[in-house]
DNA sequence: GCCAACGTTGGC
DNA sequence: GCCAACGTTGGC
């Protein structure tokens, strides 16, 4: 049993690119997290997450930014494979095969939910400190805390 | 399109 | 190692 880090996640999708639903049609609802060129967050997904870990599945750069669904951590760290591909957007040159540069696992989609908007996020003073929501911040993937993780659950009930 | 905030790069 | 210049993120 592995030392206990963060079991929740925030992890940031543009909808152009991969939206919710995209990831609700692959195979498995699941879809490979591709395209994180920022180290701290890759050293997430590299060093700290787990299988199973529960991940909030949200909506960036988009016209209503939010929360829009629930899903896991469902692999291990690999090597993101578009660094490797001359056509890819994310291509980096920099990056060798035998010593990737950048990693990542994939995330399955368990539900769709409402959105929890970026708005309605900031309006509830218990979440105040959500790391997401810090003035300045703009990691695409960040830790949630559990009592975070169970007040978020509970307004996409409701 | 604007711009605040932060990360990365590279000259020194 | 410093730091200015540049690039990127992402809300608005």
């Amino acid at each position: 049993m592995s030392t206990a880090g963060p079991q929740f996640w925030l992890m940031k999708s543009e909808p152009q690119e991969v939206s919710v639903d995209d990831a609700l049609a692959a195979p498995k609802s699941t879809v490979p997290w591709t395209g994180v060129r920022n180290y701290q967050a890759r050293n997430f997904m590299r060093d700290a997450m787990r299988v199973g870990n529960g991940v909030l599945f949200y909506h960036s750069s988009c016209a209503e930014p939010g929360i829009v669904g629930i899903g896991e951590v469902a692999s291990g760290p690999y090597p993101d494979p578009t660094q490797f591909d001359r056509k890819s957007h994310y291509h980096d040159p920099a990056s060798k095969p035998e010593a990737p540069r950048w990693q990542l696992v994939d995330v399955k989609v368990l539900r769709k939910t409402r959105n929890l908007t970026l708005p309605e996020l900031r309006a509830d003073p218990a979440l105040a400190d959500l790391v997401v929501l810090k003035k300045g911040n703009r990691l695409s993937i960040t830790p949630v805390e559990p009592r975070h993780w169970r007040l978020i659950l509970k307004r996409l009930d409701t």
